[in-house]
DNA sequence: TCTGATTGTGGAATCGATTCCTTGGAATCG
DNA sequence: CGATTCCAAGGAATCGATTCCACAATCAGA
């Protein structure tokens, strides 16, 4: 390997010069320069970025732990979160969880190991030692998708309260009776609030909403199957469902089609809604309501805070807007709004 | 930060015997190693990958580029990529080179000097002369899912052939006239294979494929989208399409929905097939016919393949092959295999 | 009991770049 | 013209861990 003695060496310089004439210093000899620069690149000089992240501080990395690659949510958000790096000349680091709290310490060690600049996480479960104690070292971290109760540390958050509350009211007004949901693990922030938001719309119509009506899946494709079978083979069915991701969406429509037969039929006796939207949803017959989360804007701000707070300055908290899509899976059965 | 000079200080010991002791050296008494972790706990001492890095040789890191990250088929390879690679306790640094070859070039230079142990390349471009340096100068690097002809570098490759050829019978027995591919770039392997395999198919059946009938996109939504309006715009109309892969097929399947009054009824007049296979297909009317690729074979392959050159094994290249699925989309119009 | 191998430990060199500290020489100023 | 500042460049220290080397102590075999 070349090293910045070998360039030094056949410029006839000091690699203290060297490196000044590569990386721009102010006071360097345009004379010097062109002499290290054109022996650098005669050589093939290749800087090692580990020996300049151990001397200097920063590696010009940031980890990113995402909690299920396969879910488009979050293949959408890493695109977002590398593209906004990369701009700022960052690298990312992405490690896959898989929903798994285990897995999701694993990676925080390996990344601040590695000595990334700032990790952004999407919590697998509400409560981490790890995070906890990462944030409370002073590492740049920035939780993003879930909020994590016990770590000190910014987030940034889709909130769905609104468009959940909008859904419901829809739902009420044209005639649903018996609500539904198939909702993620308790220890993930954002099940429970999607949860939670579902609840209180309900409550705010005067309903209930009674364990029968409540399925916690892990956020995954299969999951959505498993639990919309459960409700289907109760002994009486709900006729609204609403599922909390678009992952376990995938599922549970797998469900419908596979028994086309004996599955209430969409809309006219099962409405069905997402939260998260994809873009074949609307691809479907019927095309399937769902809430659209601002995925790219919060890959976005996830790394504007983790780089503001790299830099020192402060950030807070940041939440943004979701979008409610009407279509034809919630069309309402009996008209009563009408 | 505290270091292993602290640990070794705080142990009493030399910062050789303490490394020794943490990295589970043979020669290393009991006691002592006992007395080191002990202080390494109490003082929550995390090594530092940089600087391990630097001394020894290897990152146990490998880097991944990829050429649109927003396709689900690059998502899982990504994800079983990372998979393979964490199970062998290797990290995985992703790039996205949004189909851009100045892109990729970037994401290869970083990742080299960034000293990953190999790297994972998704050719964009068949041709790069920074990818050809680095096999040249001996880089751990395997080709996966496109060929890239001035490269010398092992490859592992979805073998789409007699897929594509079963594909192109079936249509043709089942009485389509006029066949027309949607395909990638031409400077992309894949895209030049899969345009290849389906001209072949159809000169066995004495079958030419005329110009008009050969699409040239980007292998991304808006060009699914594009080049079928394009198809459809044309005097005479085609009666069978072959999308080369799943993100164009989005798009192309959403002009078709966007038109539903002035397109071709599919199957009846219009048969339409997707090279990659993906999960809702199946959940559209009518169900989409497709031809699935090993993706997350081709991961773990490309892996394994690299693992293996890193430990100075031999390593040939590797074609898995296809399935295909037949669907409702190429239903026979008039019944002619019957 | 004496050699020779083995084992455990400390000290110092090392990886490759950056950066602090010095210094010789040129430029500036009174 | 002498004193002070400024600038370009070299030398050496540094980042944090690993590893080579040396050395002492223990152990085995003859």
């Amino acid at each position: 390997m070349t090293s910045i003695k070998d360039v030094a060496l056949a410029a006839g310089v000091a690699p203290s010069s060297a490196s000044r004439a590569l990386t721009g210093h102010p006071n360097v000899s345009p004379e010097l320069q062109a002499r290290v620069q054109e022996a650098a690149l005669r050589l093939n000089y290749r800087p090692n970025a580990v020996a300049r992240s151990l001397r200097s501080t920063g590696t010009r990395t940031i980890g990113l732990v995402v909690s299920d690659l396969l879910n488009p949510f979050f293949t959408e958000l890493a695109r977002a979160v590398e593209d906004t790096s990369r701009q700022a000349g960052f690298s990312v680091i992405i490690g896959n969880a898989d929903e798994n709290p285990g897995q999701q310490d694993h990676y925080v060690r390996i990344l601040l190991e590695r000595q990334v600049d700032g990790l952004i996480v999407v919590p697998t479960a509400e409560t981490s030692p790890l995070l906890h104690e990462a944030a409370a070292r002073g590492d740049h971290l920035v939780l993003v998708d879930r909020p994590a109760a016990d770590v000190d540390a910014p987030s940034v958050l889709a909130d769905g309260t609104d468009a959940i509350t909008e859904l419901v009211d829809h739902l009420v007004q044209t005639g649903r009776q018996d609500l539904a949901i198939i909702t993620g693990p308790d220890e993930a922030g954002s099940s429970r609030q999607r949860l939670a938001a579902f609840r209180d719309a309900l409550a705010r119509h005067g309903r209930g909403l009674p364990p029968s009506r409540v399925r916690h899946g892990d956020f995954r494709r299969d999951s959505g199957r498993i639990e919309l079978a459960a409700l289907m083979a109760g002994s009486s069915i709900p006729d609204a469902v609403f599922v909390a991701n678009g992952s376990m969406a995938l599922g549970a429509i797998e469900y419908l089609a596979t028994h086309r037969d004996s599955a209430p039929p969409v809309p006219e006796s099962l409405a069905v809604a997402v939260f998260d939207d994809l873009p074949w949803f609307s691809l479907l017959s019927p095309t399937l309501t769902a809430i659209e989360q601002p995925t790219a804007a919060l890959g976005r701000r996830a790394v504007e805070m983790l780089l503001d707070r790299i830099a020192g300055r402060e950030v807070s908290d940041d939440r943004l807007g979701c979008v409610l899509h009407l279509r034809e899976s919630t069309r309402g059965s009996q008209g009563a709004s009408r």
